[in-house]
DNA sequence: TAATAAATTCTACAAATCAGAACATTATAT
DNA sequence: ATATAATGTTCTGATTTGTAGAATTTATTA
């Protein structure tokens, strides 16, 4: 595995596990992604994404205190690191900086 | 051809050509893509992918006018659609919601 | 202990991206 | 005119990223 960029998914997700923390679990994530970004997309994808992330070291896991609910497994609860968190940064930094460079030169874009 | 979502090299290579603005040809894509963006990328997927957004009806093409430069195939102009940019916009207002979001709940991510 | 709920892990497949070779077109030099 | 070099595009196959659903694990309640 060469994990070379952020897919747009992974983003999405990694996005997603800052913006939940310290609740950041797959179907809290999976919740998010459909309800704020109307993103499809199904359980199994998401675990797949996260151990991928965790594999490149932009999360990290722990599992959850077992709560009084009515059962099932623990939570397997992600947060964000600082390598996460600058990967995020520097897409957005690169990304906005061709949005303006779009919008000075075509303001009007139909 | 199911064509969901933007893949992450797909947003990217059609901010470029909005940014690029009226001479977006794959070589200049491909140069600000790895100047501006540090984004490496061969040729071959520049137009792998051009061409799935041309199918998506975000770009659009017609062939340059004759250079009078050394000589070569005559390139092919992309321009964006009102339907890309659209597409750009809201993948970006909801991207920035979620930062916004994670902005709020952990202004220091060490 | 059986049934149910909650969540994760496994397995196979599909789509997006990468990589480099092959090909086509135009201009210049001979 | 022909050969050569420059410029871009298209083709083919491999790798990475994303999808889908079944199977499994763990905990609670009847």
């Amino acid at each position: 595995m060469r994990g070379e960029h952020l897919g747009e998914l992974e983003e999405l997700i990694l996005l997603t596990v800052g913006s939940l923390y310290p609740e950041a679990y797959a179907p809290a994530i999976k919740k998010e992604l459909t309800e704020k970004m109307d993103r499809k997309v199904v359980m199994s994808s998401i675990h797949t994404v996260l151990s991928r992330l965790e594999n490149k070291q932009f999360v990290k896991s722990k599992f959850g205190e077992s709560t009084p609910e009515r059962g099932g497994k623990r939570k397997r609860l992600f947060e964000i690191t600082p390598q996460g968190f600058q990967a995020l940064e520097a897409l957005k930094s690169k990304r906005d900086a061709l949005w303006t460079n779009m919008l000075q030169i075509m303001p009007n874009p139909s």
